[in-house]
DNA sequence: AACAAGAATGTTATTTTGTAACATTCTTGT
DNA sequence: ACAAGAATGTTACAAAATAACATTCTTGTT
């Protein structure tokens, strides 16, 4: 299970840098094996996908890009969001039409998240039994599997406990 | 497995009305339980989805409710599917942003949905041993699940076949 | 039958999310 | 330097969903 967003308050605005440098490494060296170009504006909205605490919706990404100076119009991020997808460099929660850094992008991925519906945090996680468990099911009605979109949502233990009561937004 | 939709060609139109008219009494009944009102454009904002042969998004629906003279906004469509959703009739396949007629409302009900990315038709299925997983990963990480959604999709068997390529539109 | 209260619907306007289409610029290999 | 393809800029629009407030319809009660 990844851990992607934290669990503090935002009193205690947990930097998770390192995550962010791992995440931005295996990006170069991907998109490095397969030819692809990781430009600026690419790098920079991936950047912020992974700063972000919480799955962030493409015209929040735009707006946060347009004041550091990138162009602000939709077709520009929609073109980065789609890149990063088909990379495998971020997932989208289709559920809350936003979008994931992916924590398993040197993988092949299957993004399955626990969504809180209190304070939005979301845990991504790999589990090959639900996995091979679809692919059989599938099979059986002769239907041959390609994406996987599975979205859990409920009550994180922190919002159960109330800990993250106001303090998460 | 609930097959959902039908593996015919647009030929030969399947006309599943038994389907819809086993829906439309559940709905009335689970309604009248419930001391809700299964009104004129709720009533036949279902079988307009239950007619569909696959998801219908909502200002689709909106067009056809519009036709019958029902009031052509937006919120008349999406109060419409809004009490449909809570009352458990339908499901929303949020990976399409479309709408679904439910074929086990009268049981607690996960939709679980294989979709075809060829001609677009959805499998509902029900699996309890999927939701029992889920439940028991979920809680491994002191997370209290709340709702699933798991979208499926790839190639049914007709497709796989070429059996509907062209005629399933 | 009249009436009050709440449910449902009508109406207008707006927000949010995502694309189409075509022009321009940048990168890379020759 | 230069052609070709990749990436980005620009304008306009489509599609999906909601906010806010007015009106009408139901239903239970007098």
């Amino acid at each position: 299970m990844t851990e992607h967003s934290n669990d503090h308050t935002s009193q205690s605005e947990h930097n998770h840098s390192h995550c962010i440098e791992q995440a931005l490494e295996t990006a170069e060296s991907l998109c490095a094996e397969h030819g692809q170009r990781l430009t600026k504006v690419r790098r920079r909205a991936l950047e912020l996908i992974w700063q972000s605490h919480r799955p962030l919706g493409a015209y929040q990404l735009l707006a946060k890009l347009a004041e550091e100076g990138f162009n602000s119009a939709p077709p520009t991020v929609y073109r980065a969001l789609e890149f990063l997808l088909s990379a495998g460099l971020i997932h989208k929660v289709e559920s809350m039409n936003a979008y994931l850094g992916c924590a398993h992008a040197d993988k092949p991925h299957k993004g399955y998240f626990l969504i809180c519906d209190e304070c939005q945090n979301v845990m991504e996680f790999d589990y090959q039994d639900i996995h091979k468990i679809l692919i059989d099911k599938a099979a059986t009605q002769g239907f041959q599997l390609r994406s996987e979109t599975i979205e859990l949502t409920g009550l994180c233990s922190s919002c159960q406990n109330g800990d993250d009561e106001g303090g998460c937004k």
